[in-house]
DNA sequence: AGACTGATTGGCT
DNA sequence: GCCAATCAGTCTT
């Protein structure tokens, strides 16, 4: 039975992060480039980071100009640089003061953050970007199923020690 | 004003 | 497994 193709709203993030990384699995990416094109990517890995207290989320150390946009209402982008060369997507989740996060750790057959930034074109312009209303990046519904996924440890936290480490707040979808 | 670090990636040992 | 690339944000002086 056909199902009507619709942008995400903001409702849909503003719940636990931990409900919406993986629910974001299989759901459409689109991103209308600057040249006028639009491409279409499935999001196929996730990863939850949540609250202050969580040490592996950049917001367990506050509120900082860089942090800022985690402590907004769920359905926004938060971007930032890393490494000196990769922007890095995530979309804000929750309510207001509870600052999380869903970073996109693979679309399509392109798996790692770095890459995902890049071929997304993303740069600090994006970073506030509403999802529910913007013109260049937004998330849709599928007519799929609900996908299945398996959950893993995040990567690239070490520095964060236990229980972070080793929390199963990685998703990724499975066949 | 200067030093350090990192939610990565790709290349080399 | 190790390490360089490369720089904004953050912390220290």
């Amino acid at each position: 039975m056909y199902k009507p193709v619709k942008r995400l709203s903001a409702e849909f993030f503003r719940c636990d992060v931990l409900e919406v990384a993986p629910a974001l699995l299989g759901k459409t990416l689109v991103r209308h480039y600057p040249d006028g094109n639009t491409m279409q990517f499935s999001i196929t890995e996730t990863e939850a980071y949540r609250g202050e207290e969580d040490l592996a989320c950049h917001a367990s150390k506050g509120r900082t100009p860089r942090t800022e946009v985690m402590y907004m209402d769920g359905g926004v982008v938060y971007v930032y640089f890393i490494y000196g060369m990769y922007w890095m997507l995530n979309f804000v989740t929750s309510h207001k003061e509870y600052p999380c996060a869903v970073l996109i750790r693979g679309i399509d057959n392109i798996f790692g953050p770095g890459k995902v930034g890049k071929m997304l074109q993303l740069d600090k312009s994006f970073y506030g970007e509403n999802l529910a209303t913007s013109t260049r990046l937004w998330v849709e519904t599928t007519k799929n199923e609900p996908q299945k996924y398996i959950a893993h440890p995040r990567i690239g936290i070490h520095y964060a020690g236990e229980p972070w480490v080793s929390l199963p707040w990685r998703f990724r979808i499975v066949n």
